[in-house]
DNA sequence: TCTTTCTTTTTGACACTTCAAAATAACGTG
DNA sequence: CACGTTATTTTGAAGTGTCAAAAAGAAAGA
């Protein structure tokens, strides 16, 4: 069975892969991404690459397998699904089950799975709006942009909002900035690397780029 | 923080000084417990002897120190409050809990924790029959003896059953012999290493020694 | 007491995951 | 195209947890 170090970097290479689709990932992105110096990616992947999970192009960079991701929406869905149960069950705040799914993910069996997913009446999203994988690997995709790259003058419905920073989350929930809000985007303002949106049946708010580029929109 | 495989070498010191209190705990026990070869016990319990949760005292055994037993404490509440939790909420069986809950007691935080308690109700006792921590370090103990040691012409309450072999559970509970059942020991038959005892309720049993070893009595 | 047996410790090795620092390859700019 | 910059790989080392096999110590019999 793959140890949690290779689940983790199996399933950030997933998520890495998709804000690129088709391309490799390179090398350096993926340390930044697991918080660990470039030499260390160079020989996890070649393992990876020998376990055949990922396919690795040597000064290039690195792609899943077919079975890596496999394994990679396992593990999300493991992730997902915990981070829901978490909320709904017991009762925590969004913005901290993060944190624990990352370590629960691991430890939870495919029968403990099942239930909470059955307890939760086979949900499809999670907390923060990302999609729960199916046990048999089918994932709902939805076209999205970030509100860094949204236009002035639309209306958009929040999609998502990237889960790993819990201090923003806390912001975000405080402004109404959750999944399946509508906005405005009023404007966005390129010197000032700000975007300000009018949130519906809410109040208005301005935030920096790296920030927008946090929440995931969907048109309409 | 402590490694889930240090948590289960000073979670296992604690049960198995349970067995015979006050005295040192053998090398050769321990690692027959944690299945593995002497060596590496000797190895590991160095290792915790320098970080202060263990006395070591060579060629003679180990035994933990108030910080150790804090620690085993700790583990033995996360262990114990998860078998209840996956019984309870997620309507998992008795026999399977064990397993499950020995990799998630090193995957739960405080927090989580102190939600699935409050969510049980404060519960003190396991699925099993084994006493609870408290989460200040205070556990309730019982006088018992196991089957095994048991008087025939007697009757005996069953406190707890040895939760680690799953067969044997799903044989329990077809028989009746669960927690809080009161039982008569008919007769123990040394010579064909038996013991046969009547189920309040429920019909009449012969159980082996080995078998009856698991199954823990307490008075009236 | 001497010898055999059992238990424990030591030694050397390996798998896994990581880092720091040096070496190398690729890239882009002039 | 040469040069410097940046990305990647290599090398050597460390920490953790494990095993196999040899060595040492303790216990038990003869
Ligand atoms: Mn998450
Ligand atoms: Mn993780
Ligand atoms: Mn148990
Ligand atoms: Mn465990």
């Amino acid at each position: 069975m793959p140890s949690s170090t290779v689940e983790d970097y199996i399933k950030r290479l997933y998520t890495e892969q998709q804000q690129a689709p088709g391309e490799l990932v390179p090398m350096g992105r993926l340390a930044d991404a697991m918080a660990v110096v470039p030499g260390t990616v160079t020989t996890m992947i070649k393992a990876l690459a020998d376990s055949g999970l990922v396919e690795y192009e040597p000064r290039a960079g690195v792609r899943l397998t077919a079975g890596g991701e496999r394994l990679a929406l396992h593990v999300l869905r493991r992730h997902r699904l915990v981070e829901l149960f978490l909320v709904r069950t017991l009762g925590l705040d969004w913005s901290e089950v993060h944190d624990e799914a990352e370590e629960l993910e691991h430890a939870i069996s495919e029968k403990v799975l099942d239930r909470i997913d059955a307890l939760l009446g086979h949900p499809t999203v999670d907390p923060h709006g990302s999609p729960i994988p199916r046990a048999n690997g089918e994932v709902a995709r939805e076209e999205t942009l970030t509100l860094a790259a949204s236009h002035a003058g639309r209306s958009y419905r929040i999609a998502r909002v990237a889960d790993s920073e819990s201090q923003f989350l806390q912001y975000a929930e405080r402004h109404g900035l959750v999944p399946g809000a509508q906005i405005d985007v009023e404007n966005t303002d390129e010197a000032a690397e700000a975007v300000s949106v009018r949130i519906a049946g809410r109040g208005q708010c301005t935030l920096g780029m790296s920030a927008a580029r946090r929440i995931f929109l969907a048109s309409v």
